[in-house]
DNA sequence: ATTATAATGTTCAAAAAATCACATTAAATA
DNA sequence: TATTTAATGTGATTTTTTGAACATTATAAT
């Protein structure tokens, strides 16, 4: 879980660079982006260091010169083609998501469904019948599928997507899917999110006595 | 951050544990779970111990009784109202997301927006003019806000959410919200969530150089 | 009833992560 | 140009987290 935690914070000082850019600096000092990322300056040091990211001894860090490192690191150049499964409400979302999605240069290129009802209509996106799927993802040479199926039918479509040859999932079904050790799964499981905001605003105001002594936060 | 932590294994736990009782079994032991958790079982006793959930030293945990005590710890019993802000794509997917927040007896009593078009319009809950949302949080005692609104505009309706009382907010924006230090905020970014499946995914098979040395992974 | 077994729960050790401290060096100043 | 300053980058230290070891005890077997 190394890397993943790093690419987190990596992301996270991305977004704020974006948004210092946009204020028209062009260089920021570690505390500057610290601060703004709520993380210490000696913490995105270490992380720049980790990820070959210089900055200027005096001077800080170049924004944009950060921001191409970024990029390189996450391939930004390249365009990343990544397919939907299951055109539900999230599914359906996700298709529509294009503020962050195209900005990014990530993008959806397809939808699958089983359901005859969504197959054929374009939700911003083209939506195929699930059996096409394994042979689109082939033809297409696609590496990451978003899955946003009933939990149900999760490890199936899981199974056939690991076989087509999907090497990454974000997965927003609440199951954790078997998969072998070269493909990685992301679980978003968005009623846990929202659990662990109720529970620790609910419990910051009265603390559940279940919880008790040495429950140290943030 | 060691609450947020441990708060998400134990939803973790949950899940597996409902899976296990779905199956038909009624106790488990610490690496039954562990192994479906994809932790160590030492991770899950240590856990069950920090929150006081004890088993029986022979048989394992009693299933039943652990989610008992998990839903007395996430507060099941009570009922939680949340209201969403903005009903673009996502707001109003998760509107719809009963499956998972109406199970959990988490349950979005109403959603907001300013463009009149959505405003009446019920999907799955009502919509207000998010100019009464201050009343209507106040009078209605709310303390638990999803917030999918743009960017642009998230940081204002951030601050009229923790002026009328909301305490903690599910935020899909990618801002880093300004909250007073008794407001808690989970930010969801889903792009970057895509993005780190990416880089694995992407960087697995074919490392990119400037990623060098030690990037040790899980 | 006694013994053996197999799980928990907790203490102790190792590993990882974050923080601190400082040596280094680019820029500003005199 | 020399000196001061203020930032980075990294080695050392502390803290946190995880894993191992083991003492404890409920159950099963004899």
């Amino acid at each position: 879980m190394l890397i993943k935690k790093n690419v987190k914070r990596l992301l996270l000082y991305r977004l704020c660079l974006v948004k210092f850019r946009e204020m028209g600096f062009k260089r920021v000092y570690s505390y500057n982006l610290g601060h703004e990322a709520g993380v210490s300056a000696e913490q995105i040091r270490k992380d720049f260091s980790h990820f070959k990211i210089t900055g200027n001894k005096k001077g800080g860090y170049d924004i944009e010169s950060v921001l191409e490192k970024l990029n390189y690191i996450f391939r930004k150049n390249e365009l990343q083609k990544v397919i939907i499964v299951g055109m539900g409400n999230i599914g359906r979302a996700l298709s529509h998501y294009e503020c962050g999605f195209t900005v990014r240069r990530q993008y959806i290129v397809a939808g699958f469904d089983i359901d005859p009802v969504k197959i054929k209509k374009t939700y911003n996106v083209p939506v195929y019948d699930m059996r096409s799927m394994d042979e689109y993802i082939r033809t297409n040479n696609i590496q990451v599928a978003i899955m946003a199926v009933p939990s149900i039918s999760a490890q199936e479509v899981c199974t056939i997507l690991v076989d087509a040859g999907i090497k990454g999932i974000m997965n927003f079904s609440p199951v954790l899917l078997q998969v072998p050790e070269n493909v990685i799964v992301n679980n978003i499981n968005l009623c846990d999110e929202l659990e662990i905001v109720i529970y620790t605003a609910v419990n910051s105001n009265s603390i559940n006595e279940a919880m008790i002594d040495n429950l140290t936060r943030d």
